[in-house]
RNA sequence: GGCGACGUGGCCGAGUGGCUUAGGCAAUGGUCUGCAAAACCAUGUACACCGGUUCGACUCCGGUCGUCGCCUCCA
């Protein structure tokens, strides 16, 4: 079982083999910091997440770094329109950047470096461009000088007379070539700034990236990922820089990550169609943005919608009501004097295994979530015909069910998904204070219970009722439990509750 | 203009030269229920169009049409 991943510079899926047996580097771009970030944002370090969280699951030691890129001209741009330092502005969003991955259950990268942390190391790499003549100086500006790298555009597969430089910008002409690009720029007055040989000035976007991965990564590490967009120029650009700089190969594979459109439209603030990650996650858990994302490769591009997160909801209902089913059936009275159904035993142990295998060869084809999560379902759905067809079950029924659960939970944790059912204080805390009236009308006393617990006592005074056939009583609390947003299942082994 | 991606059943979305019932959502039917709801189970013969290769193509090749992305703001 080899896992093979897409490498955008040779455009084909190869076999991993990471530089160093067992071990993994791996480079992510992180934000630059002038704003929250939005869902797009989100599904490229949502993907690495993945990744990076099923890497783990092979038994790799992987090193992964995500930069902060915390001076830009959008972050002096917004720090002049709001007329505070910039860095107040970098340090708001790196905050809000930090809360907002940890609402998305992301797994804090092992080094999260910040760029004006390690001006120091990029003004040593400018220095050996400029040594080496791939990088001039003027007036306080360095420039790459990408016609001195003669495999400038290797990774984006373009040819220097193909791109229509300046095209959409205008050209200085100061520069030898329209393609050449800023390493170092000269501060103006008011801007931060550090001391360098070509006087006051601050990095250019792209060497930051160089100089952090080196450091923190060495030469020619394995991974460096980030969306399609940063292709060019961005990790164009590194390749040149580092490459130039070190004379070696920079990564040995670069994996990138698909868009996010709204609809079917590109998200852009022209359309003014951006959706923050944190207005989201007000209105849905994490969890359904999670499965969303499962829901396509990778590389491909999403068009997000409501009626997307909807299903996707519906799809974490499913997941979480198995394991619901599995906590019943486990928690039942073991039968011990009864025959054993080998035949639904024999097909669930099958199931399971199946459900391995066919998880690990579709993560293991670049990360194939979208199968990988089809293996999931059909375990669900052999687990619920299991439950359904046993019925009572021996302790040895119990046992391969609860094998069932331990693998779901494996599978669904390789990929972040969290299948925890929410305890009784959890759920109390979400449920409205009108539960106490409604538990006065019917129980007659609230006393000091929880408000989890007054919903059983609630719903099993209906159930008396109903075995009375009393059920005007009956429907009359599921009326006011209903109100609350308490949805009710009756079973055969009994009545459930939770909160919709 | 250059480079690239894609066009799968109602929607989303995997996949393969001839056994995948992929999976999810929706829909329909059923089981369960006092009635419901929920839950669970069952059901879908789809691969843009036109040629070609082949014993056989949705899957390979060529072409046509269409959609989209990137080409120094961009995850």
């Amino acid at each position: 079982m080899s896992l093979k991943v897409y490498n955008t510079m040779s455009r084909e899926k190869e076999e991993f083999i990471p530089r160093y047996a067992g071990k993994v580097g791996m480079y992510v771009c992180g934000p630059t910091v002038y704003n929250y970030i939005h869902i797009g944002n989100g599904r490229t370090y949502l993907s690495f997440d993945i990744i990076y969280r099923y890497l783990k699951y092979k038994g790799y030691a992987v090193t992964y770094v995500r930069n902060l890129t915390d001076v830009d001209d959008k972050i002096i741009n917004k720090a002049n329109e709001e007329g505070v330092a910039p860095s107040e502005v970098a340090e708001r969003y790196s905050e809000a950047f930090d809360e907002d991955t940890t609402n998305m259950r992301l797994v804090r990268p092992t080094i999260i470096p910040k760029a004006t942390e390690h001006i120091k190391e990029m003004i040593e790499i400018i220095e050996g461009l400029i040594e080496k003549g791939l990088a001039y100086v003027i007036d306080g500006d360095v420039y790459y000088e990408i016609a001195k790298f003669p495999e400038y555009g290797k990774l984006a597969h373009r040819d220097l007379e193909d791109m229509r430089a300046g095209e959409r910008v205008e050209i200085d002409p100061r520069k030898h070539h329209p393609m050449d690009f800023a390493v170092w720029k000269s501060a103006k007055p008011g801007e931060p700034s550090w001391d360098s040989p070509w006087g006051k000035g601050r990095p250019g976007w792209h060497i930051e990236c160089s100089a952090m991965s080196l450091k923190y990564l060495g030469v020619t590490f394995d991974i460096h990922g980030g969306g399609r967009d940063l292709i060019f120029p961005h990790h164009e650009n590194e390749i040149a820089q580092t490459e130039g700089y070190t004379g070696k190969k920079f990564v040995k594979y670069w994996l990138h990550g698909g868009m996010v459109n709204i609809g079917d439209e590109k998200m852009a603030k022209s359309l003014g169609n951006i959706i923050l990650v944190r207005d989201l996650l007000k209105e849905y858990d994490r969890n359904v943005l999670r499965l969303l994302a499962l829901g396509t490769q990778y590389r491909s591009p999403i068009n997000f919608g409501t009626d997307k997160l909807k299903e996707s909801e519906t799809a974490y209902e499913r997941l979480l009501n198995v394991r619901r089913r599995i906590e019943d059936a486990l928690g039942a009275m073991t039968v011990t004097r009864m025959p054993e159904k080998v035949e639904q035993i024999d097909r669930l142990e099958g199931a399971i295994d199946e459900a391995k295998k066919k998880f690990i060869e579709s993560m293991d084809d670049d990360f194939n979530t979208a199968a990988a999560l089809a293996a999931v379902f059909e375990l669900v759905k052999e687990t619920n015909t299991f439950i359904e067809a046993y019925g009572e079950m021996s302790m040895h029924a119990q046992d391969i069910l609860k094998k069932a659960d331990a693998m779901l939970l494996e599978l669904s944790g390789a990929v972040g998904l969290n299948l925890t059912l929410p305890g009784a204080e959890e759920v109390g805390k979400k449920l409205p204070d009108t539960i106490f009236d409604l538990a006065g009308d019917v129980l007659g006393s609230t006393d000091n219970k929880g408000k989890s617990e007054l919903v059983d006592e609630i719903l099993e005074r209906r159930n008396i009722a109903r075995k009375e056939k009393d059920f005007a009583t009956a429907d009359k609390i599921r009326n006011g439990l209903t109100q609350m947003g308490i949805e009710i299942e009756d079973t055969p082994l009994g009545s459930r509750w939770k909160l919709k």
